[in-house]
DNA sequence: GACCAGGTATTGC
DNA sequence: GCAATACATGGT
């Protein structure tokens, strides 16, 4: 089906380090395998063209890529008197936030620590091969807890995550087991939340506001990575120390999506932030 | 061959 | 509490 939809480009938020699955096929086309499914989408001038009917659509992903936020307000917030963020929300106009799978979101962050946005991808799409159901476009559901839990310690070890495996044993563990669910995760004040998702051990702060944010749809949570750090450091030097619990002081209700296009603009801009910091 | 990558757990003060 | 350190893997 074929929609217009305005304050959506594909390519910013394939380039802004939320997801990891998109496999771009050619200008302007991805393919998402996502919820068991994989959607092909094509961007034409704001149009966009969905491999899928209107009954999938609107189960799926009109949730999956936010549709029903109204982004123009939401950057008409973000972005009040400072340049640097009138210039992070005009560059990655198209940025949204995407509603992801928790449990995916949750592996897919742990796997993040430390390491390249490009071997991140691979090792998901490793683990997704290794014990994920196969789809019938040839690639690769992303497993379930109970399928990355009966992996064994060699198995994983093919993965080549390092001493990130035996957190992905023990997220599947406190998933199948003790952790609350999403729609408790969902509502529970932010700091329940987040100290409920760090019980899983390689979850510390930044991952716990990841997942609560990419996964939950939660955007009181602020992840505050190196980059962002630089940022912030550059941006409200005073803050220094208070964030993330300051954020929505700054930012308002929306923190989390200002980080999405802070994170994505620093990225791509370090040099504005090292001048500064260095 | 250092150095870095969307950090975290552990240790030592 | 808070700074220092190790942690595996692969790409510049």
């Amino acid at each position: 089906m074929q929609l217009s939809i305005p304050d959506l480009d594909l390519r910013h938020i394939y380039e802004s380090g939320q997801c990891f699955r998109w496999e771009p096929l050619g200008q302007d086309t991805y393919r998402i395998p996502a919820f068991g499914r994989t959607l092909t989408v094509r961007q034409t001038d704001g149009v966009f063209d969905f491999s899928c009917g209107a009954g999938e659509f609107d189960a799926l992903w009109r949730s999956y890529f936010d549709l029903d936020t109204d982004y123009a307000a939401i950057k008409a917030r973000v972005a009040p008197r400072d340049a640097y963020l009138q210039a992070a929300v005009a560059y990655g106009w198209g940025m949204r936030i995407l509603r992801q799978d928790l449990w995916e979101v949750i592996v897919s962050f742990i796997v993040s620590q430390n390491n390249n946005i490009p071997r991140i991808r691979g090792l998901v799409e490793r683990l997704c091969a290794l014990c994920g159901r196969p789809l019938e476009s040839g690639q690769y559901a992303f497993p379930t807890p109970e399928q990355l839990a009966a992996c064994t310690e060699e198995q994983l070890a093919t993965l080549r995550a390092g001493w990130r495996a035996a957190y992905l044993a023990d997220a599947a563990q406190k998933v199948l087991g003790p952790l609350p669910g999403p729609e408790t995760l969902a509502t529970l004040p932010l700091a329940d939340a987040r100290a409920a998702l760090m019980t899983i051990h390689g979850v510390g702060p930044k991952v716990a506001d990841c997942t609560l944010l990419y996964g939950l749809g939660r955007w009181d949570a602020f992840p505050l990575d190196v980059w962002m750090k630089r940022a912030m450091a550059r941006l409200f030097p005073e803050e220094t120390g208070k964030m993330p619990e300051s954020a929505p002081a700054i930012f308002g209700p929306y923190a989390g999506i200002a980080q999405q296009y802070i994170f994505h603009y620093c990225r791509c801009h370090p040099e504005e932030i090292r001048e500064k910091t260095a």
